[in-house]
Parts: C-alpha cells; structure tokens; sequence
DNA sequence: GGAGTTGTCCAAAGCGCTTTGGGCGGGCGA
DNA sequence: TCGCCCGCCCAAAGCGCTTTGGACAACTCC
C-alpha cells in the first residue's frame, strides 16, 4: 500500500492525502478523517526512504561505537544508556541507528555518516581527556551532544554529564568524617574524562583536609569485578592498609567487597566501601530504600533520555548554541560504611 | 556532493558514474577508475535515502527491544550479542536500527517497521517458551532469525542457539560424578525458552541416574547476583544442604559465591559451582587458561555473529527455508568445584 | 454585481539515486 | 564492402513521498 493508490481508492490527489496525513490546514476536516480512517484501515504508514528523500531529514541519531578500543559496547552501563536514549527516540519518531566499527575507521564512519545522509545527528559516547572526534565533528557540521565532557573544552559544545568530581569530593569527605585517613580510589580509565574527574574530586577532598595524596592508594582501570577484587586483595596486605575503598562501579564494589571478606574482614565495620552507582537495570544496590553499598547514584538511563532530548531539540530547532546539563548525583548510605575502627 | 554534480564535473552522465561506482561492466576500466579516484577526493558517497528508495532495499536490519517486560535491553548478554551482530551488519553495510518500545505495542512495531519499509529484516531475542512474535512475524512475510528457539516449532524458521540442554545436562554429570547428590539450579526465568531447556538437561541427567527431582532445588528467575546469593545463602541454611550450584549466569555465580563464603564455607572444596558462561566482554570468569569457574562456556557475541550472518544471506539469497546452527558450549573446569565432601 | 478573500483541492516538479532501453562508432567476419 | 556485434556511453523513467504554485468554487463585502 503506497500513497498513490491509497489517493486512488479514496477518488483524491496524494496532495491531499499527504496533507491530511501529516496535518496541513489546508484540507477540511471531514476529509481528513475520511483518509485517517482509510489509512488506518489500510494499515498504510508512508514508506520511510521516500519520506526522507523528500524531507531531507534521515528521522535517525546515530550511535558510533568503536569495537575494540574501550569495550564500549561490552560496558555495562552502555545498555542502559542506549535503553534511556532509544525511549525518547522512539517517542519523537526516530530510529537509532547503532554502526559497530573497528577502532581505526571511527573518523571515517563519522565522515561516511554524515556524507550518506542517514542520520541527523550523533550521541557520543565516553569521551576521553582529550577526545579527537570533538574537532572532527564540528568539521563535519553534524549536530551531536556528548554524554559526558571534554576537559577544557567544555563549552563549545552540547553535554549532558553527572558531577563526578563533587560525587567523589562527597564521597570522599563522607569517609574522612568517618575518620578514615587511608583511603583507596579504585578509578576507571585513567584517560577517560569522567574518570579524571572523579580522581580530582577524590583529590579536591583530601587536599581541602591537608592530607597528602598517595599515588600506591589510586588504581585505574577496567571497572571489572576482578579489578576491585585484585586492588582490594593486594592492598589490605600491606602493612598500612587502607581502612575504606572508594570504587567507581558496582561491579569493582563486588570485587573489592569479596577481597575484604577473603582477608578475613567485614564490611562496614573493618573496611569501607563507597562506590558510584549507575543504577543499571541489571546489577542493582540493593533496593531504593536498602541498599546494600553506601553510594553516590546517578542514573544512566536518565543521562541517556537527556541526551537524546537535547539532541533532538537541537535538530529540530536548528539552534546549534551549546547547552549543558550537569545532573547531581545523590549520595545513599547503605551498610557497606562505618567508623574507622580503632586499633 | 552528489551524483549529478559529480558526473557535471567529470563530464560524464549519472548513469555511467552510478554503473563505474557499482561495478557494473558497461563502463571502461578507465573511466571506473578516474570516476573512483574522483568520488574518493570528493568524498562522495551516495545519499542512503535515495539509494533506498531507487533499490527497495533498506540495507538495515532491525532490532526490536520491549522495554519493561523482561528487561531485555538491560540484560548483560544483550551488548554483547548486539556487538557481536553489529559487527557482521557493517561488514555487509548494512545498518543496524534498534526501537525500543512500550511492552504492549511490541506487535505493531515490527508491522510498522515492515510497512514502512525501513528495514530488510529483523532479528529476535529472548524468545519465550511460546512466543507469539512467530505467527506474528510470519503473517507479516518479513525475514526474521531467532536467537534462541521456541519448543516446539522448531523448525518452522531460522534460528542459532546453545545446545542449553546438553550443556546442563553435561555439567550436572560433571556434578554427578564428582559424587554430588544434592544439586541446586540457579536458572533464569522459566517462562524463557533458554531456561526450560536448560531445566531439562539438568533433569534429563538426574533421571538418567535414577535420581528424585526436588523441587525445592530448582529456582527461577532474573540472573542477578542477588538471586544467586540469596539462593545460596537461604539453601544452606537448610538440615540437608545442597553441595552443589547450577547457576545460569556469572552473576549468579558470584553472587552463589558469596552466599557460600558468608556461611564461612570454602567454594571448591565445601560447595562446589558449575555455571554457564556466555563470555561476556566485561565480565569475565577469569583468563581463558585459569578460569575462576567451572563452567559450561558458549560466546553470545559468537552468537550475534552468526545470526546476523544467517539473516544477511536470508535477505540476499531469497531463500526463505529455516536454517539452523546449534552450537555447543564447551565445558571448562576451573577451581569452583570438587569432589562431594565427606562427612 | 463585481472584486477580493477564503476554503478546498490538484498537477507537476523535485529529492538523489538506479535501471531500462537505446545510440553510436569501431572492429570483425563473410 | 557490407552487415553485425560489441564496447561504451547516455536520456529518461521511476522509486514514493513532499511541496510549490495554482485552479476553482463559494463566500464576503462594498
């Protein structure tokens, strides 16, 4: 079923039928219902490519991911960004459009994109420090919002973010009210910006105390379960062990909770945790009101949805002027905390 | 830059630029390559829109994700199968469109996906026990490959799936002749075509021992650490314990684990875990030569490949006769398990 | 009653590509 | 030398939609 025969069945011009579709004045009322019904019962939707072509607007976001590089795909937290994003696309009419390359043709996927005209803009995702698809983008013209930032840059563009530095800076003043004094930051990528942020946050609050910043108490990496479990495990061996554990992810929680336990320890009352909370579908803390880990939540998916909204408004309203959304994470206190314990 | 003004610039006609760029031979090997070298240094590539529609080809295939029901999209499995099909999607170029909807429209989704023609086929997940997309889809004639099976009509399309049974039934055997008898599945939920199958390898091989299914031994649902650990924790509380798990998922392993080093009991040596493996990027049991796990090891990213692969050649060929690829999980032994402990 | 306005509809062009159906000239066989 | 084929190229139609630029009748207003 096509627009022409549709018309044709009705005894009117596609003119009018389009018209009436897509809800131009231009076409009274009765007829209007008359070819909505029609459509309706026709099961007709108007053929997409056709209606792009003839728009020029692709009712697409591409979403770039490269393979091998960051396992971006393969990151948790990735889901339930895409899960949140794709809600608002769907409620706006538009596909996401998901291209996996190999981490070498990122730029030229952009570039490929943007010349095949099949999307109308792009989300990016986990940028780094210093992130080179930023310029490339803004050569390209092609609308796009970042979920995350671009240390020093941050203006020039379209962001949403959570505040990692004060989630970690409240973090971290959280256990140095509990006295603790040795503190362990197990980070994400150290080029990764959010992960840079939440370091200077974790730094930001010892500084503020005078405290020295002991480079032996930060790992970055992988935010795995064995990641935290490995960091935990080597450092309650040493002499002067950290009495609190501050982790980025719910998973290096895990891993540093079972190191503590392995060491013969308990949570909560011989080492602490606090840890960052995306609050993914799949791996929870616990429950709202209970959670298991003392946290600073944010949530992923909410990201994912302001991001998409922001990049559809920018689309369609052809306003190009950067705007910012920097979302507030919100400190729970579970059972994973307590006092420093006295020798 | 488009067809005709680049066929303008090289004094030749749209015809003979779009016959040079596509291959076919009606075009010298000397214009090809003048009109190659010309479309690279321009930069040109032809607009997807108006390619679609000139072929009717969409060149995208597309994935549908209900959003509250089973939680799919957040489910740790899904980027991985995703990344894995994403891959052979841009190989093949073709696009991969994700739309995420409310659970109860899912049906006029994939309708209108299929009038309004913006994808070739469609891929799909997490099949239930009975699933109604299958009558579905098939009334709707758009090419479809399932990831997973739906008992019972079998071979009424095309599909790629774990052996689940086998792999269950091979490591309660495992179980079995290391002399446990009291077995516990940790599976997911019931209603998922992966977990009935599952349930029955693990059945299939008490019975071939002669051996009573208790009930109480078997519990289904979400594979979250908590499930695993809150399973484990209230079964080992019991009078006549379990001294083995059967979980589904690395999360419910580790959150097994948890429960059985909580009752201050040794994993491996006191309670011993066997679980399936999907081999997930991000979470992994161990290195490949020392898993921490015993488990029943099957790359869900190897599966993503492969139906994407089915589902491509489906589109192309035109041959529309199911195809089927059961592949088989390996059985790797890590330090999870142990001989039944003697009293 | 005539001019202008308004409401409702339509014909046709155009979006950027592919593909059909030739056209033209040079080489080859008879 | 003639006719035919073949290699190379082009004009034009068509994919299914939107949108421009009217057409036509009915209505309003003086």
């Amino acid at each position: 079923m096509n627009l022409k025969t549709l018309a044709l069945e009705l005894g009117l011009s596609p003119t009018t039928v389009s018209r009436a579709l897509n809800g131009y004045p231009e076409v009274s009322e009765a007829t209007r219902r008359r070819v909505r019904e029609a459509a309706e019962a026709a099961n007709y939707h108007p053929n997409t490519q056709a209606k792009r072509l003839a728009t020029g607007r692709a009712m697409a976001i591409g979403h770039i991911i490269p393979i091998s590089d960051r396992h971006e795909i393969v990151n948790p937290v990735f889901a339930d960004f895409i899960a949140g994003a794709g809600e608002v696309y769907a409620r706006a009419g538009y596909d996401m459009v998901m291209t996996i390359v190999p981490d070498d043709s990122e730029a030229r996927a952009y570039a490929e994109l943007r010349s095949k005209g099949n999307v109308d803009g792009v989300l990016i995702h986990a940028p780094k420090v210093e992130d080179h698809r930023i310029a490339m983008l803004d050569t390209l013209g092609m609308p796009y919002v970042l979920h995350g930032r671009v240390s020093g840059s941050d203006s020039a563009f379209s962001w949403v973010d959570v505040n990692n530095k004060r989630a970690f800076e409240r973090a971290t003043n959280f256990l140095l009210d509990l006295g603790h004094r040795r503190i362990a930051l197990i980070n994400g990528i150290g080029e990764m910006d959010f992960a840079r942020r939440r370091r200077r946050g974790y730094e930001a609050a010892l500084k503020a105390r005078d405290m020295a910043i002991d480079p032996a108490l930060i790992v970055e990496g992988e935010m795995t379960e064995a990641q935290g479990h490995d960091a935990a495990r080597e450092m309650l061996r040493w002499p002067d062990p950290p009495t609190a554990f501050l982790t980025a992810s719910l998973l290096s929680a895990m891993g540093a909770r079972r190191g503590i336990e392995e060491a013969g320890l308990v949570m909560g009352r011989d080492v602490s945790i606090v840890t960052h909370d995306d609050e993914l579908g799949y791996l929870k803390n616990g429950t709202a009101e209970e959670p298991i880990f003392t946290a600073t939540r944010s949530s992923v998916r909410e990201a994912g949805r302001r991001c998409a909204a922001l990049l559809i408004e920018q689309i369609e309203s052809g306003d190009r002027s950067p705007r910012h959304e920097l979302m507030e994470a919100v400190l729970v206190v579970g059972q994973s905390t307590g006092p420093v314990p006295t020798q």
